[in-house]
DNA sequence: ATAGGGTTAG
């Protein structure tokens, strides 16, 4: 069975094939192939092989399947052990289907594969089962929470808003007794996540251990999600900075429209060596852009080792801000060149940042081009927000009778009925109140609260700039 | 074998 059936070689033939771009991957790709080579000498395949084997598929999705294969050809899916490892990796690489039917298929369930099968859900933004887990495991014969399991309830319940269920957790750690860093800086984060600025900075001040820096990055980064952007940069000036910590600081640079202050961090990076953090990269190219240095941001796009799709959707949606469509464009056709060389491919959001340069600039024919590729050539099914920016594109170019078509196609479904199609559809109506009566019509009064609620959740916060209170510690 | 802090749109 060994030698006649080199699975495994298949396996990794098929992962040297497709590139390897970051160092990580190629590590990955040394430990399949030195299992590649233990089981062509017709090593066994214990069940203690697989945990190491499954983490370096976590690089590639694919040969996740395959190891599943040889697990059942082993029996070792029946171990919790190896079966856990499983269901992280099909976690990870967003295979939520098979992470929930390896669950569904353990017999024994200890804490960590309940711990697991609820970071799942959680990381697949599905909270409210993350919590209905939650209390199945507490359910007579359950194994007993660890402070895993409450690490993912509170991200569970910061994305819920649910802060009764978040603040029994953390009365629940501090009975526990449970004073780590790592329990700290979610409790912090879960606060932060449900606008509770005080209640983060409280468990912050109270913390009697010495800090780390993910502690300070996530104080940093609850201050800018609650607009508390002077209060980010006196926090900043107390920590040693990791490309975290300098991320978070673009974040809040990109929020006030601070220059100096980003290319300072920028600086920074470099003085640290951090350029080849790519989601730090990609910080700065929107930084720059935000601040109004288009130029600086592309000469920085093109400096990133190790493009990724939010790099080349952070350029597009620079572009299409500065309304440059035609180099949104271009830019959208070289990712795809690129992803033919098997580096990257497009998602959602970019489809929208492209839809949306394309509508600033008047590109019709562009941006039906990529409304009708994402279904049909990249397999994404067009969201809501896709159609409206859509509607927009042809409203503003006075297809209206198109986007009249199409908003009727939308609304078959009420799923699809959200104020951003309902705003695009009436703005493209502007030159036809006759359409825009027939629009309306649609709306029952429900429909316009909501539409008005939203509206104000969203509006933009006006743009001003003022002055930084500290400098950045190097 | 499982847990904390980060980037992209409208």
């Amino acid at each position: 069975m060994k030698r006649s059936r080199p699975v495994i070689s298949r396996l990794v033939a098929h992962a040297a094939l497709s590139p390897s771009p970051s160092p990580t991957d190629a590590s990955h790709l040394d430990a399949l192939h030195l299992f590649r080579r233990a089981h062509r000498r017709g090593a066994p395949l214990a069940a203690e092989a697989f945990p190491p084997l499954l983490f370096a598929c976590r690089s590639f999705p694919s040969l996740g399947r395959q190891a599943h294969a040889l697990m059942v050809k082993s029996a070792a899916n029946l171990h919790p052990v190896p079966a856990t490892a499983l269901l992280d990796v099909y976690s990870r690489c967003g295979l939520l289907r098979y992470a929930l039917d390896v669950f569904d298929g353990m017999s024994v369930r200890d804490s960590i594969a309940w711990n697991a099968l609820i970071s799942c859900l959680v990381r697949h933004g599905l909270p409210d089962d993350a919590i209905s887990a939650f209390r199945a495991m507490a359910a007579d014969g359950g194994p007993p929470f660890t402070g895993f399991t409450l690490c993912s309830m509170l991200k569970a319940c910061a994305s819920l808003r649910a802060v009764r269920l978040g603040k029994q957790i953390h009365a629940r750690v501090i009975g526990d007794g449970n004073d780590s860093l790592v329990m700290a800086t979610a409790i912090i984060d879960f606060y932060s996540g449900c606008g509770m600025i005080q209640e983060a900075f409280d468990v912050f001040n109270r913390l009697n251990s010495e800090k780390d820096v993910a502690i300070y990055n996530a104080l940093i980064s609850a201050c800018i999600q609650n607009r508390r952007f002077k209060e980010a940069f006196s926090v900043l000036g107390l920590v040693r900075p990791n490309e975290i910590t300098l991320t978070c600081a673009l974040s809040a640079c990109s929020e006030c429209l601070s220059l100096p202050y980003g290319k300072q961090v920028h600086c920074v990076m470099v003085r640290h060596g951090f350029d080849s953090d790519t989601t730090l990269c990609n910080a700065i190219v929107d930084m720059y852009a935000k601040c109004g240095e288009l130029t600086s941001g592309r000469i920085s796009f093109e400096q990133i080792h190790h493009k990724n799709v939010v790099s080349w959707t952070s350029m597009i949606a620079a572009y299409g801000s500065h309304g440059r469509g035609v180099e949104a464009w271009k830019l959208f056709k070289r990712m795809q060149e690129e992803e033919i060389s098997g580096h990257v491919s497009p998602n959602a959001v970019t489809f929208l940042s492209v839809l949306s340069a394309c509508g600033h600039s008047g590109l019709v024919d562009e941006g039906r081009e990529c409304f009708f590729a994402m279904q049909s050539k990249h397999g994404i099914d067009p969201g809501p927000e896709h159609y409206a920016c859509f509607i927009y594109l042809l409203g503003r170019a006075g297809r209206i009778e198109e986007a009249w078509k199409l908003y009727c196609d939308l609304i078959l479904n009420p799923d699809n009925l959200t104020s951003a199609v309902c705003i695009a559809m009436l703005n493209a109506c502007k030159a036809n109140m006759d359409l825009a009566r027939a629009c309306g019509q649609w709306l029952g009064a429900e429909d316009l609260r909501r539409m008005m609620k939203d509206r104000g959740l969203k509006k933009e916060a006006g743009n001003s700039q003022f002055e930084l209170p500290v400098a950045i510690e190097t």
